[in-house]
DNA sequence: CGACTTGGTTTTTTTATTGAACCTGCGTTA
DNA sequence: TAACGCAGGTTCAATAAAAAAACCAAGTCG
């Protein structure tokens, strides 16, 4: 499958992915919320080859989620700026930044720490159900077609779970763990 | 740079990406949240070549993101089933669909629906502070360095933004170093 | 004038991905 | 018993992408 099919697919990952699935990407992005703005700085700090930052850059900017503004004229430079489209995806770079702190931290602990400002104190990102407020855990999510759905008879990469044929019973000793 | 490397870099996000930051492991993740279990399986759903989907599952094995399970033997085979580092992506994964729901949508809504069962709701993901509980807003956060963070004479690609040089006012034609 | 800065592009080499075919162990059917 | 099918891969040639290094251009500085 070749990558620019990826955004017709009818699944919001796919689509997300399409914009942000790349190793590279995912670094300016993380950079772009400490504040970092300008091509040099960018690649000072992430060690990417200069035709690769250019190419994502432009890729971002294309897709609205930076915007290339000047910061000076004469000569005309650019820096590059979170869109809100790009500021929406704040909960994406903290689910990640946590993940690592909990999975991947090193015997000395986590790189950074972070502060809620409005409170004061240092936290972790939770993520929530919008409705009660609750934790969410995956055995607490159903999923069901939503009206952008691909037709039902395709069996679509979206189709929920309960709707896929019913899967082989488990004949192994050792069997669910 | 060698992504050999990323994962020794005192960086959170550079570390969970050395892990899930690639196009197919995302949408092989977002499978399993969606009980796919099977090579066949995840084959036919991703369209995705079998040298590219074993490699990816090989290595989400190795990062133990993933555990290879008999389900059958004669013949043996196995199934790929999350472990608990593999679940608690589901924040992220969740983060993922949530943006491409409100950002790249098409005209007849998202794909996919998420019911919490606790509450019985349609809902959406919200991130918020662990400490008070209200929702997350970049601009309401401050970085710190943290235990794990590099030395800090070596400017490391993840220090705070207020720990670097101040950036030179807009007209300057030369940016600081 | 000549050097330097920012923000790139070009070119060559190395690496990763694709697409198609093939392999293995075992069970099933004729 | 042979032939076929299935799940879960591996191998190989062709193609695409990324890395590394050099180069370019507009403008300023000394």
């Amino acid at each position: 499958m070749r990558w620019n099919k990826l955004e017709n697919e009818a699944c919001s990952v796919a689509r997300t992915v399409s914009v942000i699935g790349d190793r590279w990407t995912l670094l300016i992005l993380r950079d772009c919320f400490l504040r970092v703005r300008r091509f040099e700085e960018f690649q000072a700090r992430l060690g990417v080859t200069r035709p690769i930052l250019a190419s994502r850059l432009r890729k971002l900017v294309k897709d609205f989620v930076l915007a290339k503004v000047p910061y000076q004229e004469r000569p005309l430079r650019y820096e590059y700026r979170l869109t809100q489209k790009g500021l929406d995806l704040y909960p994406i770079v903290m689910a990640i930044v946590h993940w690592g702190d909990v999975h991947m931290a090193g015997k000395k602990g986590r790189p950074l720490l972070h502060q809620h400002v409005s409170c004061g104190k240092t936290f972790d990102p939770v993520m929530i159900c919008s409705e009660c407020g609750e934790p969410l855990s995956p055995k607490q999510v159903h999923v069901h077609r939503g009206p952008g759905a691909a037709s039902p008879r395709h069996m679509p990469a979206d189709a929920p779970a309960d709707e896929r044929k019913q899967r082989r019973p488990i004949r192994s000793s050792r069997a669910h763990q």
